[in-house]
DNA sequence: TATTGTTATACTCTATAACTATA
DNA sequence: TATAGTTATAGAGTATAACAATA
């Protein structure tokens, strides 16, 4: 094994959890108060995700299907998500975001951006493009890992 | 604002996220199963704090004290920390992890480390001092960011 | 007969309120 | 009187089991 291996694995583990704390809180309190964290996860992945039976987001959130059930009856009740019965398999449901909820996720997601920009602002441009830089090395490795 | 701010922000929000869930993912495979995340959080914050007070931790663990209290319970009766009144203030309470505790948290530690150098080892020499490089960068900037 | 989603029920985790001991 | 921690009680969130509808 390359030398600079073990050393890179350790900065990770210590600096990857720092960073995705401050992520983490900022996107919570931009969430609106009365969504839960897994009802906020599931606008995320359908956002990402059109049309996901129940299912695929119960696998994503590592819930049960019941617990994702109720989950979604509530994100309906709030007008961000739709359900409807799947014309291909009526025993499936699509799930699909409503522009409520894509409004919703933007919002949360642009002030995090601006947060994290203020952080970033004191570094030299030069040290911006070497940190974007790394991220694109590491999200090459990390983005088919992550799916498993 | 410097016309590399926002592109870096924006790597930031999409790359951390990534490389958190796999972390996440295997440190918890690693943890044993029956101990929770909130416990196993619990063991990280006291190795770093030895003889921290209940309501440190609770503000660590952002839980309350009756909540923590019984979290701590538990993990006194595994033996993997001791609560020992203060000498100071008999009010106060002083947490220690056990040898049992840290050998428990190295091999998840551990495991986790070699997982994600297995996942960094197809990169050049260059590109790893260039990421531990960034990431030394980030470490100042989020460092005092997450206490709060 | 197997699969998708839902409903019914029970349990775990967490919080708020009340209490004890020390400062 | 205020503070640190604990105990008692209640509420949210989650799971397992049973069920209905479709394949």
């Amino acid at each position: 094994m390359s030398e600079t291996t073990a050393p890179c694995a350790s900065d990770l583990l210590e600096v990857i959890p720092l960073i995705f704390r401050t992520i983490r809180a900022e996107m919570r309190q931009r969430r609106g108060a009365d969504l839960s964290i897994p009802q906020f996860r599931s606008l995320i992945f359908l956002s990402r995700q059109p049309r996901a039976s129940l299912n695929e987001l119960a696998g994503y959130l590592g819930l049960t299907a019941p617990t994702t059930c109720k989950l979604v009856d509530d994100l309906v009740a709030r007008q961000l998500v739709t359900r409807a019965p799947s014309t291909l398999d009526r025993r499936k449901i699509e799930l699909e975001i409503t522009p409520r909820g894509v409004d919703l996720l933007a919002a949360a997601r642009q002030g995090t951006l601006e947060q994290l920009s203020s952080l970033l602002e004191p570094l030299s441009a030069e040290e911006k493009t070497h940190i974007s830089r790394s991220l694109a090395l590491l999200r090459q490795i990390f983005a088919h890992e992550s799916q498993k």
